[in-house]
RNA sequence: GGUCUGGUAGUUCAGUUGGUUAGAAUACCUGCCUGUCACGCAGGGGGUCGCGAGUUCGAGUCUCGUCCAGACCGCCA
């Protein structure tokens, strides 16, 4: 037996007890007559003592030699301590040692494996497995654990069913890039990997598994962020007889249950915002709501006042940040500096200073008087001591800019608090989206996602004005999770391929498996996917996802620990009669 | 593909205008220490300043190139 009890259970109810101990040595404190160790394992940590008086010889120099992360186990016998220790919860009591066993011995490991680790990000993921052996990277492996199990228990409940899908499937020219896979049975041809299991979780509604859903990797060969992983994990969900109102419903459901299990919090109806509203009000599709700054425009107060930067200019808009009336010259400057950055991308910032006595002071004093600023005050919602801050130019690139700019402010003043939850959908997403480089209509959400009915009759004539039956689930201003009622009959699938740019042949080639199938009785369905990733890292309270992921990839998608991608051998390249050219840098 | 930031001891970092033997903290090793728990005290070892060129009497420091890491833009139906 190499164990009676784990190294976060022992209690003053224990004292007198024999136990048997195994963990790893977190740290050894050696005070000559005595030493402490602390022993660790996944459950805590227990304080192993010997001195002089109580223990023999032998041991204690045995003791003395251990290193920090060794793997030891003592058999001993649990003592109240002399000094208790009110930090941790086995601090009332100690274990007196009387045999020691080194089970393996450790190198000193590269970093210190503590809660605040003195590790660089690298190092941390070149020796993954030591960095999950720290408190906080393993209580968020257990927070997603405790996530995914609430997942599958309440869809489990209402009814869903687990079904697993292919990983080894088609390349399609839609969407992100495949990570593709070759076949060494059929030569020159290559499987891809899934970027969703759309359209498998389709076919599933067809073979009338009429609510499904899967925890399940997907895989996107595009480039990384702090929140992108090129292989991340979906909560995907199909349902089939459904309307949108079912699905958001359903799924509602699921989020308010994770909100209340998880994190004890009970959440009222979801708001429900249009795409068009949460642009013209937050200047996002994904907006924050857990805190208000929304965007007044004022193209009719500010406009031909002799203000040339206002007046030609398709939108003039501003958001009044509360509070910061007071800001210096120095600190607007930073705040025009911000959005003039590229990634941000505005041409200047109009500030207006709302004095406490009730007057303005404003960067356009020149071309507008007490009344004007008052009433751009009233139409932004400003009171005493805020600032307004004012952006103009194309709409919707002025919308964006003002966006970015209110959740750099809200992150300035703190108001983005991690423990405040503030889950809304944003419904009637536009179908298409003009894409200026190939010069054709994408599909926003995918091609499969259903027009609006009474938008139908757009389809051909104004496509770009056509809109979906496409929903995002937003939280905290992230995107968790998005879906949208499917065409279910050929012939609609069949005119989408045709905006999208498809040939007749190309669609058949590509997606002829999904339009047969739907001359066989396809339901109407719908349904949407979380990203897991995302979801646990937010309501873990975090931005990063690659904290709730055991095994991630660096920002240029590389798995530093197992130094992945690699080279193949050359027999194995032979073998798939594939050759591999390095055009500049050959390494 | 692009922009920005960084790379100095095992680790996290400092290093002035280009100037003597490159520092701190922590980790590690040795000794001391009668209740530690961020233990304390004393001492010690530890460096290809990412790599390669260049400028210079002299480069951690300046220039160019390159590699690596991170954040962002593009991209991510």
């Amino acid at each position: 037996m190499y164990r009676s009890h784990n190294n976060g259970e022992l209690r003053l109810t224990n004292v007198n007890q024999e136990v048997i101990l195994s963990g790893w040595v977190q740290k050894i404190r050696d005070k000559g007559f005595m030493i402490w160790i602390d022993l660790r394992d996944r459950y805590g940590i227990t304080q192993l003592v010997l001195d002089e008086e109580r223990t023999d010889k032998v041991l204690l120099d045995k003791a003395k030699g251990l290193g920090r992360e060794f793997v030891i186990q003592v058999k001993g016998k649990v003592i109240e301590r002399v000094s208790k220790n009110d930090k941790i919860p086995t601090g009332d009591i100690e274990v007196l040692v009387s045999e020691l066993t080194v089970l393996n011995d450790s190198k000193t490991p590269p970093f210190t494996i503590e809660d605040k680790t003195d590790g660089g990000d690298e190092l941390r993921m070149q020796y993954r497995y030591l960095d999950i052996r720290r408190k906080p990277v393993r209580e968020n492996l257990i927070f997603r654990h405790k996530v995914s199990m609430e997942v599958r228990k309440y869809l489990s409940d209402q009814g869903f069913i687990d079904v697993e899908t292919p990983y080894l499937i088609k390349s399609t020219p839609e969407g992100a890039r495949d990570f593709v896979v070759p076949s060494r049975m059929n030569e020159g041809q290559f499987y891809a990997l899934p970027q969703s299991p759309q359209t498998f979780k389709q076919l599933l509604m067809v073979g009338g598994m009429d609510k499904y859903f899967q925890i399940v990797k997907c895989f996107r060969d595009e480039d990384l962020r702090a929140d992108r992983q090129p292989e991340f994990t979906q909560i995907d969900c199909e349902m089939a007889f459904v309307e949108q109102e079912d699905i958001l419903d359903a799924f509602e459901g699921l989020t308010k249950h994770l909100l209340k299990e998880i994190k004890g919090i009970e959440v009222d109806k979801f708001p429900r915002m249009t795409y068009d509203k949460a642009l013209k009000t937050y200047g996002s599709d994904k907006p924050d709501i857990r805190f208000d700054m929304k965007f007044g425009e004022l193209n009719d107060l500010a406009q031909n006042k002799g203000f040339n930067v206002f007046d030609n200019v398709e939108l003039v808009v501003g958001i009044a940040v509360p509070g910061c009336g007071h800001y210096s010259r120095k600190q607007t400057d930073k705040l025009i500096d911000f959005v003039k950055r590229p990634q941000v991308g505005a041409n200047g910032l109009v500030w207006v200073k709302c004095n406490e006595d009730g007057s303005f002071k404003s960067s356009v004093d020149k071309f507008y008087s007490q009344e004007d600023l008052a009433q751009w005050a009233e139409r932004l919602n400003a009171n005493k001591g805020d600032l307004m801050l004012i952006l103009a130019g194309d709409t919707d690139k002025t919308r964006t800019q003002l966006g970015v700019l209110r959740m750099y402010m809200a992150d300035v003043l703190g108001l983005r608090n991690p423990e405040k939850f503030a889950p809304l959908w944003v419904v009637d997403f536009p179908l298409l989206e003009w894409d200026e480089e190939t010069a054709r209509y994408h599909a926003m959400h995918h091609p499969f996602t259903a027009p609006k009915p009474e938008d139908m009759h757009l389809l051909e004539s104004e496509p770009g004005k056509v809109r979906a039956n496409a929903y995002d689930m937003v939280l905290n201003g992230n995107e968790i999770g998005g879906g949208s009622i499917r065409i279910y009959d050929k012939e609609t699938q069949s005119r989408m391929f045709d905006l999208l740019g498809f040939t007749k042949e190309e669609a058949q080639a590509q997606f002829g498996f999904l339009m047969n199938a739907f001359e066989y009785g396809a339901p109407p369905h719908g349904g949407l996917a979380f990203g897991l990733d995302r979801l646990v890292a937010i309501l873990g309270g975090q931005e990063t996802i690659r904290d709730f992921i055991a095994f991630p990839k660096n920002n240029s998608g590389r798995d530093v620990m197992i130094d992945a991608p690699a080279a193949i051998a050359e027999e194995q390249l032979r073998e798939l009669n594939l050759a591999v050219t390095l055009p500049k840098t050959a390494k």
